[in-house]
DNA sequence: GTCTATAAGAAGATAGAC
DNA sequence: GTCTATCTTCTTATAGAC
């Protein structure tokens, strides 16, 4: 039964590299050592494999929300820490995200797999949206919004607040997908980006 | 010679759509209005369609950085302007900026296409950081470097400022490219971010 | 569960008439 | 330049032995 994850972790590979159509049920078989006939054996068709991908990703996304809150109440008391030198646990907390969401394995190869895929269907598109775009918005709003209230941070909106931290780690991101050997100059820039974002939302330091 | 140009131009709204692989000639011959072989006498092969999308694009781009530079001298004159109520034509700016990339007919299908594809060679990855981030980066960054020099905005890094303008309007196209129905929250959403931005950058107005 | 052999069908491309 | 007919190749999937 191992053969059937590996199978799935095969071709989610080949997947996010390539593109579902650009894949053949051949490739696939070739890296997990068998044979295409035998990997019918594991699932009905080669679109079943795509829709076992999709549904892990379903899994784990749950299964990282409930961590998340997890985190989320553990903030409440982090919020605390980010009192004393805001800046630096903002630095650490972008560069965490980024390089987390750009090194993990599964995280890396999923994203890019939507990425090519995003267009084929609504369902597609709309767990890209969610799990790239309004969950983090979501999760760090929380935490800005436990800053404000922290008094460690200040804003009228603390949702465009977390959109200006985010949006340019997300773009910051794409590239590096896109062209992994420009990462160094990446994490130059959202470095620089926090730093320049702490200066306009830490409370009491004027304008810049 | 006109078929020649309706083929490309049909083909490219399939790609953007479906992708390179999932689009056949046949697909492409139809909506022309001819039969596949047909096709043939105007193109080698598939792939020769794609190539003359990628031309095309290469010589729009030329076109479009010739324009940018002719407005950038402009801009030296428009920085003037911007004294006077530079919130309204920072979002005016950042308004038609969205617009025009995500309404623009063949600029919409063609970053579609260069998002499905990006992944496919090292070429296509570079053209799309090219012109939907470095470029764009470059272009703002002339112009908010002129509205430092004016005294309109206020900055240590004017790269980096940049990089707070832009960023959430790329996320918020990336957004509505997959999910066209948020394009009404995507432009309140971006109205709240420039004001924002506004606030945090405008001389003379201290922190929020 | 894996293999070889092979069926079934799709898709790109060519030949040659008009 | 467009068509119909056809070739060729590739790819998914099944049959059946081991």
């Amino acid at each position: 039964m191992d053969t059937k994850h590996r199978i799935m972790e095969e071709a989610l590979t080949l997947f996010s590299e390539k593109g579902y159509a650009n894949v053949f049920v051949a490739d696939i078989a070739e890296r997990v050592g068998i044979k295409a006939p035998s990997l019918y054996k594991h699932y009905k068709n080669k679109h079943a494999i795509f829709d076992a991908i999709i549904e892990e990703m379903n899994r784990r996304f749950l299964e990282e929300a409930g961590a998340l809150q997890i985190n989320g109440a553990d903030a409440v008391a982090d919020a605390e820490i980010y009192k004393k030198i805001p800046e630096e646990q903002l630095v650490t907390l972008g560069t965490n995200l980024f390089l987390y969401f750009l090194h993990d394995d599964y995280t890396r190869r999923f994203r890019k797999m939507l990425t090519i895929e995003q267009f084929h269907d609504k369902e597609l598109a709309a767990a890209y949206t969610k799990q790239y775009v309004d969950d983090p918005l979501s999760y760090q709003g929380m935490l800005f919004g436990l800053m404000v209230s922290a008094g460690v941070l200040q804003t009228e909106n603390v949702g465009i607040m977390t959109l200006h931290f985010y949006a340019p780690i997300y773009m910051l991101l794409t590239i590096c997908d896109r062209e992994p050997e420009r990462e160094t100059e990446a994490l130059k820039t959202m470095e620089e980006h926090i730093r320049q974002f702490n200066r306009l939302y830490a409370r009491n330091e004027g304008i810049i």
